[in-house]
DNA sequence: CATGAATGAGCGTTCATTCAT
DNA sequence: AATGAATGAACGCTCATTCAT
């Protein structure tokens, strides 16, 4: 395998278990089986090595999303649509899952970085989303009248955290997925 | 104030903020006012400082849940009164609050760290309390029939989440608590 | 002697012979005799440690050049007392006059410079210093009709190079002064 | 045109202008629009490359400064043939005017540079040139009785911080060149 | 209690050079 | 003749920690 690749496989790894702070670009490059030089012909900087990871992981994770949001038969099974899609990734991609829901880095909180954009993309994208479902499924009689914006976030939570906690710990308890399905479910749907 | 004092302050601001990798101990010597070397002198290094500091937190932590495991005429109030608990340390400790429910830094990882300890701790507490709940109420006809394990995890992690939104950004979206607290009630209680 | 004397020393002496870009912080830490650190520990970096040298050297200069400007039975002798005051400055600071008339860093070529300030000072001081003087001395007949500008920067030309090739090799040959003294008498100074 | 003749001329750009430490071989081989190994398959390194450019510069000056050396109806005269001479190469090679006479990197102090034989060649040359006519005009009553050696070092100092000052801002003053020999002429011919 | 001064170890990065192709 | 990939060595700089006072 060529070069660059092992210093993405290696940084993807040491980012996600030690933080960006916490991995240095020896590290990186001796994981990778080179010298530290390396890093700085493939990629501009540390910096560039870990926005370069976290962007493709967010393509990959994007293009899944797409294939959530189309018909089907209820609202809820949108809902839960989005839940596979989570788990699909988390499967995937457990390490990049752990960068995307993990422990952000301190730094990306600066609104110029161009990771935060990918992170607002994803929230933003998952507010319309399940406020689109929850206000069609409340009109429509498939759910309960639950106040929708403080009930999407709390949706969006429990998907994100159950993700991250997947990514990080692996399945620990088993049936995870289900039992929040499970859960949101009663919370929402009428006839349940 | 004591010195000692102006450095757990000041440490307490600067871990919360920039994580513990991200605040150095001359940074930490300054916000307080004094020199580097105090830290040397009153704790046994930056590691001892961020430690004590979390040790300290939840001690208060556990302090306020204690008053939580008392009874209560049902069994979901229990469960209301543990938010109320979590949204009170918030308030009353939002730095520390970060620093417990926060981005951990990659460290607290290690096992053999003191502050692991107090992680456990508190995941077995809330484990054993919420089981609790959860199995009598359930026994009693006041819940449904749902997956003990997997239902405590997820109420723990809405808890947990919840809190630490609150600490890191703020009330953002006005009546998160009571929302939560009414999605978990139609989730877990028969007659609602 | 202090360890922030030793490192100025260390430093005006590495950057005078070896240049800046030449001279690194560890031997300059050497010769010094502390560590690379300490060099951060008094000033903000290497390039500060150089300005901090230079600003130093110019100041000295110029409050040597202060007593050039004043009253002479001739306007000959002002330009003589110029000669002096370089030659004085070489005598006690010839390592900071190689840094000042010397190889000057390609970088000191940036209008933003802290140091490029004090050559811009410089050179005007002397351009207004000489065009007053051969001014007067032409209209009082003193001089002979020469093209100012031209001599003015004919004069600092010689003066300059003199001084810096004093200071990079010593005196080579002898009587350079009185020499170009005379030289400079001959070719301005009518009654010679 | 050939690969090495554009290395030769983005290198003689760069070193020029951003001196040789300041300028890298990544750099002269993107600016002559090859890779980095090049420089090695037609220099022996970024040192040889630069002592090629330097020493083809010395041939080509040496070469115009034969045409000085021939006779003429003053002493004076050969004296402002000079001054041609040096103002013909600035005109014809302002690069390499700057490095033959512009801040010389310090590394060329070390005798064993090739370099360093060429600019003592120079020296000598010149001395030896400038001496002859000083003593042949004194004797023949055309000059003043100067100090010779003096005078010789002076005139070249003039000489050379002028072609320089040229190379570098170019013709910032009018007129030097006849200023200078006008201040050379008042200083030297009797009959003037 | 408190500090100014000092340091070992390490970090991200750059650069001239080399080598296999 | 030319290149992509790779590296050893060094560089400027930071940091947690220590020590003498």
């Amino acid at each position: 395998m060529g070069t660059k690749e092992d210093l993405i496989e290696a940084a993807a790894e040491l980012f996600a278990t030690r933080g960006f702070e916490g991995s240095t670009t020896l590290e990186i490059a001796r994981t990778a089986g080179v010298t530290e030089p390396m890093i700085y012909y493939h990629f501009k900087g540390k910096h560039d090595l870990f926005t370069y990871i976290l962007t493709e992981a967010f393509e990959e994770f994007f293009a899944l999303l797409k294939a959530v949001d189309v018909d089907a038969s209820t609202e809820f099974k949108k809902i839960e649509k989005l839940f596979e899609a989570y788990y699909e990734f988390v499967a995937r991609r457990p390490r990049e899952t752990s960068l995307i829901l993990g422990c952000c880095p301190p730094k990306l909180k600066d609104a110029q970085e161009t990771c935060r954009q990918n992170f607002d993309r994803l929230s933003s994208w998952l507010e319309k989303f399940l406020t689109r479902c929850l206000k069609k499924g409340i009109r429509g009689g498939e759910f309960k009248k639950v106040p929708v914006p403080q009930t999407v976030n709390l949706i969006v939570l429990i998907i994100q955290t159950l993700a991250r906690q997947r990514a990080l710990d692996g399945e620990t308890i088993p049936g995870m997925k289900e039992a929040a399905v499970g859960f949101c479910k009663r919370s929402l749907v009428k006839s349940f």
